[in-house]
DNA sequence: AACTATTTATAAGA
DNA sequence: TTCTTATAAATAGTT
């Protein structure tokens, strides 16, 4: 929509390539923007412009859809397209996909006999002073399960000091509180939109069930 | 565009809202390859319909391109939008989130010097079985210091694998996924790229395929 | 960065 | 859903 119809193919002249980037990109998040209010929909979005440079745009935040589409459940449908002319390639994809979620289920099994057989004990301290042997992602996934066990601990206990410390007088110290919103803050139950869950967390952002 | 101008607000009548949806999914996902084959850029798109499908699209792949952000250098730079209408809950929420991360930066040291003078022993467990006796802030602070030094660990591995497997044609577990955008999103969606400061050296070892 | 002639997207209707 | 079409909106080329 200009002047002239243009040929849907890479502008070769590098001005004019990075002057259309910077207009469309912006009329793409305009669009993406008025989606999401129109229809309620999240919508995240990432653009390389030719010279490398990464823009994001996201509603309610760019993270938060992210993360419910890596976190989809299995039953919940999802359709894919990809830029590349090839439909082959999708489809592959697709199968794929379906292959890992089989093996990660199987995976999770394994790794419930090993926790429920090791409670906890010394290993975690094994595994950090093992850092250089760290292989694989069933390290990776059983360290982060530590993690958010560690996580309940605190969050335990930060809700412990919060019930009992109610009637206190004095505000409690800013330590305190930072944790406690670190900590806290994802608790919210997700509602459709506008709930705009920020949780400014250390990456931990799912609580305890997030690899049950 | 259509017979009339529309108001920029939420479309109330459901169906018409889904008919909003799809027609402009359609039209977004659209421009998003013209601005790939147009600039060659890379981009990549999610989308939740008012449902709750979702809906993807990418170029070259949604994959690669989520990758390439997930691993975006220290120097590399990034511009972040929101689709949230209020400035001012944002704007808070960034200075809070910048606090947090200079305290952090800070507790990164010094756990660079605990994590060598060999400091971390078994009282992570002992905190662990300790916990009807936590009593303090000393405690919580501490107790998070090693959370964030795991943290530490499983986010320098994360970044490991994606780097060294960036040209992997088959797609990264869908475990491994999620692991990754819950430990690399944080910082680099929410906030400008500068204050991700990756500087924890912690050497792993080279292993073989860690994703099988 | 602004301007505008055109093309393109799409709201409403069928 | 899909198509049609009047109209609003995006943008290519120009200044």
């Amino acid at each position: 929509m200009g002047r002239r119809k243009i040929e849907m193919k890479r502008i070769e002249h590098d001005e004019a390539r990075n002057v259309c980037f910077c207009k469309r990109r912006q009329g793409m998040f305009k669009k993406a923007s008025e989606l999401s209010i129109l229809c309620g929909a999240m919508v995240a979005i990432v653009a390389f412009s030719p010279s490398g440079k990464a823009f994001s745009f996201g509603s309610p935040s760019f993270k938060a859809v992210i993360n419910r589409f890596l976190t989809l459940e299995n039953g919940e449908s999802c359709d894919s397209s990809s830029g590349e002319t090839n439909t082959t390639k999708e489809s592959l994809e697709c199968s794929e996909l379906e292959q890992l979620i089989e093996s990660e289920k199987k995976r999770k099994e394994r790794l419930r006999e090993t926790l429920e057989g090791d409670n906890m004990d010394g290993r975690v301290m094994d595994w950090l002073s093992a850092k250089p042997f760290l292989l694989g992602l069933d390290e990776l996934q059983e360290f982060h399960t530590k993690l958010v066990a560690i996580q309940g601990v605190v969050k335990e206990k930060i809700k412990q000091v919060l019930q009992e410390e109610r009637h206190l007088t004095r505000p409690y110290p800013p330590a305190f509180m930072k944790l406690a919103s670190k900590y806290m803050l994802d608790r919210q139950a997700s509602t459709p939109i506008s709930s705009m869950t920020q949780n400014s967390n250390i990456g931990l952002a799912d609580g305890p069930d997030a690899f049950q």
